[in-house]
RNA sequence: GCCCCUGUGGCGGAAUUGGUAGACGCGCCAGACUCAAAAUCUGGUGGUGGCAACAUCGUGCUGGUUCGACUCCGGCCAGGGGCACCA
């Protein structure tokens, strides 16, 4: 190909990128090796569910993996980069009932789509290693830890509450439950109690607490939304005296739980939950009573409706006996804001210390008296009235605990209520209190992992015998009514116990599908063993992952959920370690204008035409030329029609261009705003790049083969432009700071035509600018090379290398060229900037400081004012303080 | 309600973590090439004043610490996200 013929030549993506991809799959380039004796890098990212097409935050994930991967390999770490199928779920029965399409066949038809969209993308993966979660040989292994946690005492049966849909006798997600109603049915949900299976999560509690400690490459938020999740109390369990007499059945006791016994003294009464025990038996003897419970139930479990519930209780006439005052006694009500799940499900309610209570006696006129009272504040004047004071401070009105901190009261009650017998147990037990509950895994649906137990009429639940495994899914089943397939086939739920063999029933549950994607990392290390669901050497070799990429909306249950199942398969042998994920990155959303016609229909852009500068901007219909009106920037998403096809924009500019766009300007933890002026940006510059280098690779014709040994002015400043960028983009790419790191190779980009374009013809090339051309645009296709593999691969090849730039390792920085003989530094007077002084690198602070005194600026900065100190930061600024 | 994050030109954003605010990109303006357009190339582009050198203001607002603050501290405002009425 000659020069000229090559000028006018565009870069054509749509030939090139098929091309290379099939080169690297030839060549099993991106096949990891499990024996690599190099040490081992994991990346990974989240794995999709195989929803039907690709979308554009799938392409801003894998893209940012990718360049990781990459970027790993060149520095020459054996580098684990992997992608499968979180294929179980509910949105394939769904399909089958509204399009009586197998969920099977529906699955597998997006995987092989959603496949090719990904390898269009030219991602560096390991597909050799690909799982789907529905696949009988992933979810076998599944099942088989189930088991090995069933027999370590890691799983549990109990009643749980599920909405249930009573039209279509099924059990709904809480995101098929609209305002309170089946999506499909739309009947009125009712809460009923099935027994679940459930993983001890809360058995790790603790230990997932402390553990966030030592996550130090997670985002802070990320570990923040985890504690909280968790939820740790410390507090006392206080069993209160009864007055038997008042109760319907004679009980003598209340146990509560309390994290304020510093304010005992300021008790005024006492709050069962609704669902709490002790109020239903009160509301047996009393119809109001069961009448006030059953409209707290009616209130739903919506937030927003608890939140904007008013606090309301009913005197359930119950008294109440203060644990140091038995002459002192508290009415016992019945409150909507107490739950059941937290706690006992009963509080002793202290409104001056507490807003909620404050609320709640304000309503009833019960009163409200401080126990603790501000630093500086007159305890004779210090009242509560609409405010409660959750402050620190000194004790009042408090007895023996008057004058005490919060700490010395809360110490000092505790100390005298574990001394204090009742029967046999005392009256106050020091405990700590999580929030986090257990992790119910039962879902009443077809398309999971079958939960592998049998019941037994005679031996109750019997675990199916490993050798049974897996216990597959039935697949001549019906969506035609409601229900769980499972449940009602005519076979499969009738097997022969395991421990009897007299006739018994199937679980017909399926596991929820969060537990699929506990372990995929793990699976992934050694996908292919069958007799294991690991290989101990490979996935304490692999695990933990170093860095995991994925969406923010996972920030909790997805992740904790992983880390207990790592845990869990440690308990159990599979794993030998307890963090599965040492670095954790959550990425930003991909956002787009809306717009939408005056009726109020949103159009998809591909509709819609955009005209004039910012501020005047106005879009019509392509079809009609209907005005448009062009609405806020929002998440994509199909109901706002403000999605961008992942496939058009790489038939129309190919996969390098959405890669480039999607790591350019916006950090990778924010919101990234998909704009059309913006990818015809980032298209022009891989036109750029690939007429430089065809420039190049003309100019380094005449370059000698080895490294010259003098190196010109023009030379010079092209090899610290390179090795300056080469600098930068490594330490920025390893802090996924990508949208810096192409800013920095713009600047390359810009530095090498500069010079290139300062030379007069071509018979002012010397040799030394040749080959420092040449290694500045080796050095370029280098570091664009994870951004842009298909590109890099092509001005590899233009500028005469016979290997794949995709196996090269990262070049080496040459020190020396960091380094300058002279520096500028800024001269400031007074903080205010007023002058550049250039001096040699090694200048004393003496002759910095005589050197910038003898500026015409900084003596007129100075009005002949004597300066009283300068102020020299070495290799930064100097500042004269007049 | 509580907690967290963010706030920098017309726009996306950068700033070596206390040291030249606005890198780089987008957009816009002017010019070159062209019969013309596209593409490409060159130059300009925070506000105000000035022909200019330059001056002056400027990182949501407001105080403070400092020789020096986008960066640290106090108070406020706005936008976004998370959540637990959690005793």
């Amino acid at each position: 190909m000659t020069a000229d013929s090559r000028k006018n030549e565009r870069y054509n993506a749509r030939e090139a990128e098929p091309r290379w991809q099939k080169i690297w799959d030839e060549r099993e380039i991106f096949a990891t090796r499990n024996d690599d004796p190099q040490p081992k890098y994991y990346v990974l990212e989240m794995f999709p569910y195989p929803s039907g097409r690709i979308h554009m935050g799938h392409v801003r994930n894998y893209t940012m993996g990718d360049v990781v991967a990459r970027y790993k390999r060149a520095m020459g770490l054996n580098v684990l980069h992997p992608m499968g199928w979180d294929a179980f779920g509910m949105p394939a029965e769904n399909a089958a009932m509204e399009r009586k399409v197998h969920p099977k066949a529906w699955t597998y038809d997006n995987i092989a789509t959603m496949k090719s969209q990904l390898q269009s993308m030219g991602l560096s993966l390991d597909w050799a290693r690909e799982i789907a979660t529905c696949d009988p040989g992933y979810y076998k292994h599944q099942q088989k830890m189930f088991l090995d946690f069933l027999k370590s005492g890691l799983v549990e049966r109990k009643q749980s509450k599920v909405n249930w849909d009573p039209v279509d006798h099924t059990v709904l997600a809480n995101e098929q439950v609209i305002d309170g109603r089946g999506w499909r049915s739309g009947a009125l949900v009712e809460q009923r109690e099935l027994t679940q299976w459930f993983f001890k999560i809360s058995d790790y509690a603790q230990d997932l607490l402390a553990a966030i400690d030592t996550l130090d490459r997670w985002p802070e938020k990320v570990r923040l939304m985890q504690r909280n999740w968790i939820g740790r109390s410390e507090g006392l369990l206080v069993r209160f005296a009864l007055d038997s007499n008042t109760t319907p059945n004679g009980e003598s006791e209340l146990d509560i739980f309390t994290t304020r016994h510093d304010t005992l003294f300021g008790a005024k009464f006492m709050a069962l939950s609704p669902d709490h025990p002790l109020a239903a038996a009160a509301a047996a003897k009393n119809p109001a009573l069961t009448e006030f419970i059953a409209e707290c139930k009616r209130t739903g479990t919506a937030q927003e409706l608890i939140d904007k519930a008013e606090k309301q209780g009913f005197d359930t006439g119950m008294k109440a006996i203060h644990p140091f005052d038995p002459s002192w006694k508290l009415p016992v009500y019945v409150a909507n804001f107490i739950l059941m799940d937290y706690g006992t499900g009963a509080i002793f309610g202290c409104p001056a210390h507490d807003q909620r209570d404050l609320d709640f006696v304000n309503k009833y006129s019960l009163g409200a008296t401080a126990v603790v009272c501000p630093e500086g504040q007159d305890p004779k004047t210090f009242v509560i009235t609409d405010i409660a004071y959750d402050g620190d401070g000194r004790m009042i009105n408090s007895r023996f605990l008057d004058s005490m901190t919060i700490a010395q009261a809360k110490e000092e009650v505790a100390r005298r209520l574990e001394k204090q017998i009742r029967g046999n147990r005392p009256v106050g037990e020091r405990q700590i209190n999580y929030r986090l509950r257990d992790w119910g895994i039962s879902r009443q649906r077809y398309w999971g992992c079958p939960i592998p137990v049998i019941h037994c009429d005679t031996c109750g639940v019997v675990p199916v015998h490993e050798k049974d495994l897996p216990v597959r899914l039935p697949e001549d089943v019906d969506f035609d009514r409601p229900g769980n397939p499972l449940d009602r086939h005519p076979t499969w739920k009738s097997v022969t116990c395991p421990k009897c063999a007299k006739p018994a029933r199937r679980e017909t549950d399926t596991m929820d599908t969060f537990v699929d994607s506990s372990w995929y990392f793990a699976r992934f290390t050694d996908p292919w063993i069958a007799s294991a669901p690991t290989d101990r050497k490979m996935v304490d070799a692999w695990l933990p992952v170093d860095q995991y990429i994925g969406g923010i909306e996972h920030a909790i249950l997805h992740l904790l959920y992983s880390r207990f199942f790592t845990r869990a398969m440690r308990a159990t042998k599979h794993v030998g370690m307890d963090e599965p994920f040492a670095g954790l990155f959550t990425q930003g959303m991909v956002v787009h204008e809306t717009y939408r016609r005056k009726g109020g229909d949103y159009v998809t852009p591909a509709e819609v035409k955009v005209e004039g500068a910012e501020g005047s901007r106005h879009a019509t219909l392509i079809a009609t030329g209907e005005p448009i009106e062009i609405g806020g920037i929002e998440k994509m998403s199909k109901s706002k029609r403000n999605t961008v096809d992942p496939d058009d924009i790489i038939a129309t500019y190919g996969a390098d261009t959405a890669r480039w766009f999607m790591l350019s300007d916006s950090p990778p933890e924010r919101d990234v705003n998909w704009t059309e002026d913006r990818v015809q940006g980032a298209a022009r510059f891989v036109q750029r790049l690939w007429r430089l280098c065809g420039e190049v690779a003309e100019i380094s014709k005449s370059a000698p083969a080895k490294s010259p040994v003098e190196f010109g002015t023009a030379a010079v400043v092209v090899r610290k432009a390179a090795h300056g960028a080469l600098a930068k983009v490594s330490q920025e790419i390893d802090k996924l700071h990508f949208n810096v790191c192409v800013a920095h190779i713009y600047e390359l980009a810009n530095a090498l035509g500069d010079s290139i374009g300062e030379i007069g013809s071509e018979s002012d090339i010397t040799s030394d600018f040749a080959w420092a051309a040449r290694e500045a645009a080796d050095i370029l296709v280098q570091l664009f090379h994870p951004m842009m593999p298909h590109l890099a691969e092509e001005c590899w090849a233009v500028l005469g290398h016979k290997t794949l730039v995709s196996v090269q390792p990262w070049p080496q920085v040459e020190p020396g060229l960091l380094i300058e003989d002279t520096i500028t530094l800024p001269v400031q007077v007074n903080g205010k900037k007023r002058a550049d002084v250039t001096v040699s690198r090694d200048a004393g602070n003496a002759d910095i400081e005589a050197a910038v005194l003898m500026l015409d600026p900084v003596k007129r900065a100075l009005e002949g004012k004597t300066p009283k100190k300068v102020i020299v930061v070495p290799q930064r600024i100097v500042n004269v303080v007049a």
